[in-house]
DNA sequence: GGAATATACTTTAGGAGTGAAGTATATTCC
DNA sequence: GGAATATACTTCACTCCTAAAGTATATTCC
């Protein structure tokens, strides 16, 4: 009941669109990267041996959405591409010096979005809201 | 510090995805439409004389985004869409009885979603995600 | 060891969004 | 009333995602 009454899917989708649009606009006015490819720089960079199927895990994708994520930021200098020697159908991806750069340094425009969170959710909220959505993703996942 | 720590952006835009992709698939499955087509068809169902602008702010998208998405719903045969006669730029959207037949009778594959939405967070905490959500929104819209 | 199955990735066709630039109609302001 | 501005919509080039079908390599199971 509450939860359709609330239109719960409705908000979540609307404000999870507003904030991408947001983080996109910060993203590229300081840096030439859009959040979905920060994404994937992140995964890249904080795991060792990742493969596209990694990727595609971590971040809820089909592995199609990475072969072409992918693509573009080989294309953008930011990741290079190789076989994997243990197993020969996949490929490992790893950050090349501008890909570590991006990853080390969008930490600015994010700490205005954050801020901005913080200046209308406070700390008990932020980790409510945390939560909510843990068990939210777990149970569609 | 909070917010930024939780990783609260990429827990919203994960959420917001799987509940998403979930969804898609149940109404593609029971009805030939997706939760986009739907937005906008209960846009146009709950008001009157609704123009293509209206439907843009309703659902925080570019006007852009509303040319291809009506071309889709009137090529489905869900919309029509007809001159405004006060004004000469707009476009009135009007759903047409298939159109009013999704807008009523999808409410079975929601109910899913929802119900699933409610097996994990109780009435207190739908209701504390729903008010987080929409200050989330006010303040990135 | 070889057939059947599973896995990692790619390709294709299409839906859904962005921002920038363009057209046509309204509105505002002397 | 006419120039300047604003608004509603479209077009274009692009990113980003899905699902389905295809390729190539591993793995499993007799």
């Amino acid at each position: 009941m509450s939860a359709s009454k609330l239109k719960l899917y409705w908000r979540l989708q609307l404000a999870a669109h507003f904030l991408q649009k947001r983080a996109d606009r910060d993203l590229l006015e300081s840096g030439n990267v859009t959040t979905a490819q920060l994404g994937v720089i992140a995964v890249i960079g904080n795991g060792t041996d990742v493969t596209q199927k990694d990727v595609a895990v971590a971040l809820g994708l089909n592995e199609s959405a990475i072969t072409a994520m992918v693509r573009r930021l080989i294309g953008l200098g930011y990741v290079e591409r190789q076989k994997s020697e243990h197993d020969g159908r996949a490929k490992l991806l790893n950050l090349t010096d501008d890909g570590h750069a991006i990853h080390q340094n969008t930490r600015p425009p994010f700490k205005k979005i954050n801020n901005r969170i913080e200046s209308v959710l406070d700390d008990t909220e932020i980790e409510n809201l945390a939560d909510y959505l843990e068990r939210l993703t777990e149970t569609f996942r």
